[in-house]
DNA sequence: AATTATCATACAACACCGTGTCGGATTGTA
DNA sequence: TACAATCCGACACGGTGTTGTATGATAATT
């Protein structure tokens, strides 16, 4: 065979590729051609490896799923600290996928990851998922996705502690004064 | 002529066409065959009207965005009244295009809105845009946004007065408390 | 060690489908 | 009858996905 084990390499080739043009541009916009060019192969080579575009993004998506945990500590105080690691383990391919041309059904289920596992911790603890539960429940997976996105994003971003003593505060006292901080200073 | 007026018409069924195409699929899929045949019409009649597919989802969305205001007002309360009221008023629309197969980018359009509306505020009253303050908003505005659509998506949903007092309790409660919500019925 | 079968890898060629753009056909109005 | 608004058929082009083939590496057989 033509270097056995290069299966491997040249599927990476393919997902460094496509990652290359997926940071420019949308996904509609990237044709096989390119990829394969991009990555030194021949066009019909891509479907030794792969089903098709969205195909290689799927794999990305995968391999970031597995990396995240959601688990849910046993005291009381909301598991940001795992949240908050594993989107920084993972910064640099989720402010791409979950930027302007990004992947919308991928952030549904990274957001579905996480309200899960809420919502099971409610039902072994047989406590009743109330349309108010519920409404807190995704309010808070919600913020705490795009201000941890928010803050991945910048391009000289404060350190994780500043990130989590910052969203701590917006936990611990709502929001409901937001506007009144917003008209004077103090 | 053919019947004078009835480019308006047309174009209507086009985009009546287009939108029960796009409830059941995403728009990549969507081919312009389809929904001209769809309309009953040639599908080079199609570009009488429209440049490509996602043109015809722009115009929707200009719609939709035309109709959303989102003004801060005069007390200190969060104005949650007047933007339930807008996403009610378009909720059909608002819940497929912010669904799984929805458009990201217009995703990000109505978060940017409201967004700048606070930020806009800050900045007429002189208040400085700490990261504090911007993990708030953007924590507030992504909170907002998806307890809304999920309240909207809901089969058989509550009145918009049961979410409104949902939402403040939790604006002003905070969600620091969740997990233990969630452990004890108490 | 030479032979042969087999398989992994890559590629070229092909038929197909959707795109976008012509020029021309149709039909209501004047 | 002439004009113009509206619609359509036909075209060239580009991307897709498949099929068949060439090449070289491995392994079993003699």
């Amino acid at each position: 065979m033509k270097k056995e084990g290069a299966k491997k390499e040249t599927r990476e080739a393919l997902i460094t590729a496509f990652w290359k043009l997926y940071r420019e541009k949308s996904i509609e916009k990237i044709t096989v051609g390119e990829i394969a060019a991009a990555a030194g192969y021949n066009r019909s080579t891509f479907y030794e490896y792969f089903y098709d575009v969205p195909d290689v993004l799927q794999h990305i998506e995968n391999g970031i799923v597995e990396d995240m945990q959601f688990g849910i500590p046993d005291d009381d105080r909301l598991p940001m600290d795992e949240v908050v690691a594993t989107f920084e383990r993972n910064a640099d391919a989720l402010s791409v996928l979950l930027g302007e041309h990004g992947d919308f059904s991928f952030f549904f289920l990274i957001r579905k990851r996480m309200r899960d596992a809420f919502a099971e911790l409610a039902e072994k603890n047989g406590v009743p998922l109330t349309f108010e539960l519920q409404t807190e429940i995704e309010y808070h997976v919600a913020g705490t996705t795009a201000s941890l996105l928010m803050w991945l994003r910048m391009t000289d971003r404060p350190s994780a502690e500043t990130y989590l003593s910052a969203v701590r505060s917006v936990n611990e006292a709502g929001t409901e004064r937001l506007l009144g901080r917003l008209r004077c200073e103090g």
